[in-house]
DNA sequence: GGCTTTGTTTTATA
DNA sequence: GTATAAAACAAAGC
């Protein structure tokens, strides 16, 4: 499940490979006919979006011939800025992920990897392919996603922290380093009464964090999950803001977490996954030194949460 | 075939 | 009006 570290491992690959280069084509199998989108009446959810047939028409006018500039995270969002004041903004939800490499399109309308590539390209999920932007190098970068969840739109790059966009009300980065435990603090308090749990993976309060990292920064400071931000100590506070960022940054390093679809952009798997303290160990013994406690998984706010019931305190 | 999965948006409730 | 929770939604795997 991409969160800040697979968005961060997979702009960061991006950041060495697409600017300078053009969009000369692109290709998608997301786009409705007209009539299946009148009668389908998703219009609110898919409205700016490539599964809006109108908008992908411009979309697609937009980027042909134009030129990336650069390339950026926002939170969860992958922007990809081109030089004519328009941002690609790709949102890759749940089993979503980007891939660069040289492909082929086969006579059966489906694109391949080309051989001479990564071997890792040959991964069974690189079967999920719904976009391909032609590339000015002969090579494709390629949004591949199971679920089709993932969100592609095209904002201009001025207006992208307008309040019409959905970056506009996203909380503060977590590994910034203007973000202090001070800022932390008074964000988690617009949340005073919610669970903390929902509060870490509320964007709008901090970005980037989701169900993965929430357990695991939780597990190691020490706090239930269902703990109120008004009553957990100022020990545990800074705890689990300094779990945040020591999390956060493991995760980078490790290549991001592929205990789902996630792959970085030459389709290779992260390694975070490896490293779960708590995430998806349902009925195991809690891993903390000294202690006795049982890994336990439970809905909380409609969501799965992993804890220890012994170490993790409720405040 | 129903349930699960996550991130986000929308709707409901206290 | 405000704060929090619940529901809805995407689509495929099991």
């Amino acid at each position: 499940m991409p969160e800040l570290p697979e968005v961060t491992t997979t702009t960061n690959g991006l950041k060495k490979v697409l600017p300078k280069l053009s969009i000369v084509d692109m290709w998608t199998d997301l786009v409705p006919s007209l009539k299946q989108w009148k009668t389908k009446n998703r219009k609110n959810l898919f409205k700016n979006t490539l599964k809006d047939p109108i908008f992908y028409k411009k979309f697609k006018k937009s980027i042909i011939n134009t030129r990336v500039t650069e390339v950026e995270r926002r939170a969860k969002n992958i922007l990809i800025h081109l030089n004519n004041n328009q941002t690609i903004l790709i949102h890759l939800r749940m089993t979503g992920h980007l891939l660069f490499g040289k492909y082929i399109f086969t006579k059966n309308n489906k694109w391949i990897p080309c051989k001479s590539e990564n071997k890792a390209l040959f991964d069974p999920y690189n079967r999920f392919i719904h976009v391909v932007f032609s590339l000015s190098n002969k090579k494709h970068l390629v949004f591949c996603d199971a679920r089709k969840f993932g969100k592609i739109t095209l904002i201009p790059t001025d207006n992208l922290y307008n309040k019409k966009y959905e970056l506009y009300k996203l909380g503060p980065e977590p590994l910034d380093k203007k973000f202090l435990l001070k800022n932390f603090k008074e964000r988690l308090l617009l949340k005073k009464n919610g669970k903390i749990k929902t509060v870490l993976m509320d964007q709008s309060i901090i970005a980037g964090i989701g169900n993965i990292y929430s357990d695991e920064t939780l597990w190691l400071s020490n706090i239930h999950p269902e703990s109120k931000p008004i009553n957990i100590p100022d020990l545990n506070l800074k705890l689990l803001y300094k779990s945040i960022v020591k999390l956060l940054k493991k995760g980078i390093s490790l290549g991001g977490d592929s205990t789902s679809d996630y792959r970085n952009i030459y389709g290779e798997k992260g390694n975070f996954h490896k490293k779960h303290n708590v995430y998806q160990r349902k009925n195991e013994q809690c891993i903390k030194i000294g202690c006795k406690g049982v890994i336990i998984k439970k809905v909380i706010n409609g969501r799965s949460a992993h804890f220890c019931n012994i170490h993790q305190k409720l405040f």
